[in-house]
DNA sequence: GATGGTGCTGCAATCGATTGTCTACCCGGC
DNA sequence: GCCGGGTAGACAATCGATTGCAGCACCATC
């Protein structure tokens, strides 16, 4: 009745049915285009091709893998897929490897040490042939023990001095930041600072930090405030900045996430943006240009960081030597720094 | 020099270190417990747990799977993981997954059929036991094909009259949102309706129809519009609305990133939520409670239901007869419908 | 006419685990 | 002394593809 779930179509039953030998027919459908000729006559190479195609044929992976101890499969280790810049980085890892020949793996650590390690080791037992980390911690030891036992991987989004990453500029971005709120006259300032373990966070705030004491001014110690930026961390974060001191000319959320969290406080204590405080997101992610007030931000080039990430992991298979990498990010102001008063995206 | 990648541990070098034969050795590694007496001495069930725990053995999954056609992997697709909707349930999927010992892949259908074949395809040439769709399109054909080939799936999210699923009870979802409109007053309402072929949407805008039908109240079609509803989408969705007749009383933005989109443009339009529209989300997104004006919403249980999805898939892997699962929701006022004036959340 | 390419294809080992079938041994019972 | 029946474990085939090594035919060259 059903079509029963007819056996794939192996190596094996192409090679009976041309009469051919198995290894001939596995050699000449693993050729790419022209060398093929060294391996069959053009005759015999079309009977192949042919068959193969009208047969659908597709080699079994796994038989593969065995053999060559090669998987085409990647791992990817994220803080948490929720997080937009995240997902859209793993978009981006996904995309490329698909075009590579690649699968992918992608689960969670949640920030936490011990998930890393453990999710990793899962991975690794999948026979994963390289890893792609985008939850980097500062300071952390287990990406040497993972080098040193010559496990293939990168960073990305977060960097690590020692290990090859693919980046954003986050110091620049956190300088662009920090000139465009001088250029609009803004000299108190309070900044969101995330984690202390990101180096994404961390170096957006040292960005900014430079800028305004190259300009004479230094930050005074409660006008950071470090912590986890989530919408929910990012109203805590205010909160804490309206508590420990007078209200700052602006506010520079170093996501949007925790820039709508802000938002929502300021509007709470009746405080209008721009015009009592300025705000600053980054990241641009697509809620930025589509909030009440649009939000100036940061625009990082999150996908093509995901696609260089897999792209570099693939030198370092073909044992390549590689350099770490820094895209470029852009500010775009909007209205919450009185840039336009229309509250539409300036794209 | 660097401790060479060792070649990992097999089952061959157990048994001949113990002097045992790797049938018996194997047979004891999968043998659950106590069973594992009917394979070989106590002593020796000893003998042979102690070493792979010492030389840390993980058995080759690849071959493993070539012998036993079984992957314990699974495919998942999704029209995007940018959503956070569908980040979450993917989450869910994933630890359940895990918990089960089975590994999978996610990708982006961009909601495109054709993405949707050819990513199907690559998953089950990399032998996936089964497939979870989270991007079912109301009277597609394809997974009707599928079945026919008998791959086992599940669908999430959004369902299909004819293959099992798990999804939320959106008809519901979208009773309780008319309900509460309803008995705060409003009678002429807006929806922002989503896609035609999602059910999801299309579920809550039968539900709240029903109930003003019921009620008595018949909507203009003009106030029904349908289309994309990301943050961008909303906005455009809401400009038609407002386009389209006079101001309604409340917009029923059948998820929460459509509502944020028209937050914006009800305040160009400066008009005041909830006093001038009341305005109305659904999924129950951490954002929605951090809003400006925290926002009304539907609160679906996502983790949950990737969670179920998967355990669903593995029943069909197991050859056991499943039923569709709905989940019920839950409205979740807050001040955007005039629930609490405070832009807190109520949890 | 022997030698040596070269062009095409086959042989067989191998990757690491799973699993149906067999065997050797021990024990008790008659 | 022989038989039946466990127990503890070994043997070997198998999954499907990859790849080093031959082998053979045919032609050209000296």
């Amino acid at each position: 009745m059903s079509s029963a779930k007819s056996r794939p179509v192996t190596l094996r039953m192409l090679a009976d049915t041309l009469g051919l030998h198995v290894s001939t027919v596995s050699r000449v459908l693993n050729s790419p285009g022209v060398d093929v000729e060294r391996w069959a006559a053009t005759g015999t190479v079309a009977r192949i091709r042919d068959l193969a195609k009208q047969l659908d044929y597709h080699p079994n992976p796994h038989a593969a893998s065995l053999r060559t101890a090669r998987s085409s499969l990647v791992g990817v280790i994220v803080p948490r897929l929720q997080d937009f810049v995240l997902a859209t980085i793993y978009e981006g890892i996904e995309e490329a490897a698909i075009e590579n020949g690649f699968s992918t793996f992608v689960t969670n650590s949640m920030d936490r040490p011990e998930n890393q390690r453990i999710r990793t080791q899962m991975m690794l037992e999948r026979r994963v042939d390289g890893m792609i980390f985008g939850d980097a911690h500062i300071g952390e030891e287990f990406l040497d023990d993972l080098a040193e036992r010559n496990v293939p991987f990168v960073l990305v989004s977060r960097g690590s001095p020692n290990h090859p990453s693919v980046t954003g500029d986050d110091y620049l971005g956190g300088r662009l930041v920090a000139e465009h709120l001088l250029a609009t006259g803004r000299t108190d300032v309070a900044i969101l600072g995330g984690p202390r373990f990101a180096s994404t966070f961390q170096n957006r705030v040292r960005g900014a930090i430079d800028v305004f004491h190259a300009a004479g001014i230094q930050l005074p110690e409660h006008r950071i405030v470090y912590g986890d930026l989530d919408s929910r961390g990012g109203r805590a974060a205010t909160e804490e900045v309206l508590a420990t001191g007078p209200v700052p000319e602006a506010i520079f959320a170093t996501n949007d996430f925790s820039a709508i969290g802000a938002f929502g406080v300021l509007r709470d204590h009746e405080l209008t943006v721009p015009t009592d405080v300025a705000l600053v997101g980054f990241n641009d992610t697509p809620l930025a240009a589509e909030l009440p007030v649009s939000l100036t931000t940061v625009r990082s080039p999150m996908h093509t960081m995901g696609r260089r990430a897999l792209e570099l992991l693939l030198e370092v298979l073909r044992g390549n030597p590689v350099t770490s990498e820094t895209l470029r990010p852009e500010l775009v102001v909007r209205a919450s720094t009185g840039g336009s008063s229309v509250g539409r995206s300036a794209r």
